[in-house]
DNA sequence: AATAACAAAAGTGTCGACACATTTTTCTTT
DNA sequence: AAAGAAAAATGTGTCGACACTTTTGTTATT
């Protein structure tokens, strides 16, 4: 959430977030083909930062690249969404498991605070999505970072979490379990407190399971 | 370890592969600065190309740039290695469980068939531990291949191996426990042909947290 | 002699141009 | 008129040059 630069500095660093954002949001299609020459006339830049972005979006898999024949933006997929899925089960479990090990008891407690207030606005104002939704990525993240491995909190907050947010625009996916979630933060969370790893990875890989019915259950309607 | 392509097609491909190689090795030293002009010269290409090269080494995390200051070779650390096992530990541990789903059975006996080549260089010749390394490689390859999940084939194959064969070089890490690492694959591959997932996973996790207990200890030891 | 201010050198970020590959269009041949 | 070959157009890969930033080296001041 914090940024030790106060912005990006390098003017690749800018289109890159631009593009991300364009991308997540679904402001370029995906699966569309993108045109150097045009993108970059577009966001009144030389090709070559433009490239380099574009390999930065590559490394994200945001967009594929084929040798002389350009980049693509990914297509999505109700395949891919459940190997997501699978990865983030995996990693987010294992980031519970350490959380429960390395969080501070600062940090715990603010992690209570904030569920706290997820379950006040559910009571408040009943089914408001949105803001749930972005509560939920919020204790997701302070899990995430409470895990203290540089390696999982990149692997997750830099490249997973953006494509997921590019299905949940893109797909419209809007949860309908608000309560569900909350409650299933809330065992998470107790686990975490009483310093129990397995059981805290055990509870986050069942919630994000849970999730992930959710997501299929609903994506079949369609 | 088959690819598409015949050879990396294009420039920048081979440049970053040979770099990748040159910095997996030692042949350029952990922590030194990477200087674009001297480099650029030294392959005969330009800094254009060298500078996409490098945007994909750090993507892999084996060089970490800093606006205006370059890039750095990534500093190996106990630490950081400790990372890279639990990462290993949660992305192999699905890896293994979705494998005892998804590999096809003949898959699977070409598996066993590679274990029993194995078992038969163990007895051969006592510790040699290079073969040993290699085939320990080998084998979680192919069940990570077995996955069928792309992302997860793409982190560990493509990301984390890279840099744990940076640390087997240069940490000078050979296994003295071929004979115990051969038995746990062995359990581990009756898991998957009796497609029992849970077993699958677990026998994973607990072989690679040996195989770490197993590193810390030889690291303990200088 | 130590430090501050300044100037020179080296390094990174960005750009425009050219070379080569791919795609599209046009022209030929049957 | 359809199919194939040649040619034009578009797009990607690569390069060298310039602008700006950081580092190094020098001079001046106390």
């Amino acid at each position: 959430m914090e940024k030790n630069q106060p912005v990006s500095i390098t003017l690749t660093d800018r289109l890159f977030d631009r593009l991300q954002s364009a991308i997540v949001e679904g402001e370029i299609a995906s699966g569309s083909k993108i045109s150097e020459p045009e993108l970059a006339r577009q966001h009144g830049v030389s090709r070559g930062s433009l490239r380099e972005a574009i390999g930065r979006l590559e490394a994200r898999k945001l967009v594929e690249r084929k040798p002389n024949l350009g980049a693509r933006v990914v297509t999505l997929s109700y395949e891919q969404l459940i190997e997501i899925y699978q990865v983030r089960e995996a990693l987010e479990g294992m980031a519970a498991r350490l959380a429960a090990q390395s969080m501070s008891d600062k940090e715990i407690e603010e992690l209570q605070q904030l569920l706290q207030e997820h379950g006040r606005q559910i009571e408040e104002q009943q089914g408001e999505a949105y803001f749930q939704k972005q509560g939920d990525l919020d204790f997701h993240y302070r899990i995430v970072q409470g895990s203290k491995n540089r390696h999982l909190i990149g692997l997750l907050c830099n490249d997973l979490y953006h494509l997921l947010r590019m299905y949940r625009y893109q797909f419209g996916m809007r949860s309908k379990r608000s309560q569900q979630a909350y409650d299933e933060h809330h065992y998470l969370l107790n686990a975490i407190t009483s310093r129990d790893p397995e059981m805290a990875e055990l509870l986050m890989r069942q919630h994000i399971r849970s999730s992930r019915r959710n997501v299929e259950k609903m994506l079949l309607e369609n």
